[in-house]
DNA sequence: ACCTGAACACCGTTCAAGT
DNA sequence: ACCTGAACACCGTTCAAGT
């Protein structure tokens, strides 16, 4: 049954994230997936068409969960809102899927790590990118196109990084980190409300 | 002779950085590190007990060029420095070493994936954080020790992702994201200069 | 249809034998 | 002293044979 099979392969995911979290990327063999499930590799091998294909869905599913929260935020009046309480929306729904993945860890090491996971997490990049700037837009940002997605990108990465730092810190600690990145995202995006940047295309110099 | 093993040494590591940098992490194997220098596997190992003992060797250079980098900025003087003026110099030593690095991106990818390697990125982080907490001092800041460590790594983690980011972007784009990050890091250090804050010691609570 | 596990290719590492 | 490359262990993947 079809059922069954994606029973199966729903397992095979579970089980994978655990090991993932308990013994790292570079000891997750395909051998211990199967042994772990009671099943042979060769067996693992009928519900994906390898190893890395079980990290791409696993991968998957993260950057799935990370693009439901921005689409929570963009629902929220962000026409009426201060830079603060967007701020504030915005990692408050981040935290969340940050905190919830199980391994978050060695699953970033293996999307930077492993090419085709790379790609999908570039793909995922672009998309929040775009979230981004639409946000950006409906909260009044006065700068070109390719100055938002480039603001976009930055802070992308800063809430990534620090949001990982979170997960491995405690009570005060975490709340304050928190904070801090508070006032790191809003630097940034007050910056730019400000200027209203008169230097729209002189992205074009480069190749 | 002793002069005859170093340069080899030094050729190894120096092919490898080129390797990492062309081919990536996943496809550098032992064997192409020796065919590339015209020698057989084997004699690579007289020279280096094993794979990761090369990445070892190169992470080590790298971090040991970074914190020359922070020597040069403590040896400024601080006490008559605006943040403003100390994120500058900051900034300035940090983005050349993170700019000169062959391959900063497969290098730190493997800090991150093999233990080994994250175990020396754990050190020198802590050693960039006491750097880091020292000049907080000489800046007058007035936050609990605790803290100064904690904003330290959180500034170390943003100027880490951040200048990677920077590498991989020219011209007005990078300027710009530099700014950025300039902003970012003023945001978190002012917060701390303003707030003499009164709660040094709620750090307690968690194990 | 789903499963098995021996077999194969590949890579890190070793070591007996060479100069 | 330094080098060689066949040999070994291990892991991802395949496939002929089973139920």
């Amino acid at each position: 049954m079809q059922a069954r099979a994606r029973e199966r392969a729903r397992q095979i995911l579970e089980v994978t994230a655990r090991l993932l979290d308990k013994v790292g990327l570079d000891d997750l063999t395909t051998i211990l997936i199967a042994k772990e499930l009671g099943i042979s590799v060769g067996s693992l091998y009928h519900y994906f068409p390898n190893k890395h294909a079980i990290l791409y869905a696993l991968a998957e599913d993260w950057l799935a969960s990370m693009t439901a929260a921005l689409e929570e935020v963009s629902e929220s009046a962000l026409e009426e809102c201060t830079l603060d309480e967007f701020v504030e929306v915005l990692l408050d729904k981040l935290a969340k899927v940050y905190q919830e993945q199980e391994g978050v860890l060695p699953l970033v090491q293996a999307m930077w790590g492993i090419p085709e996971l790379s790609e999908i997490d570039e793909r995922h990049d672009q998309l929040v990118i775009t979230y981004l700037c639409k946000m950006f837009e409906r909260l009044g940002f006065a700068c070109p196109p390719n100055e938002k997605s480039r603001i976009a990108r930055l802070m992308l990465e800063t809430m990534h990084t620090v949001l990982v730092t979170i997960t491995q810190q405690q009570g005060h600690r975490a709340r304050r980190t928190r904070e801090d990145l508070h006032r790191m995202l809003l630097a940034v995006m007050d910056a730019r409300r400000a200027d209203a940047a008169p230097d729209g295309l002189d992205d074009i110099e480069a190749p």
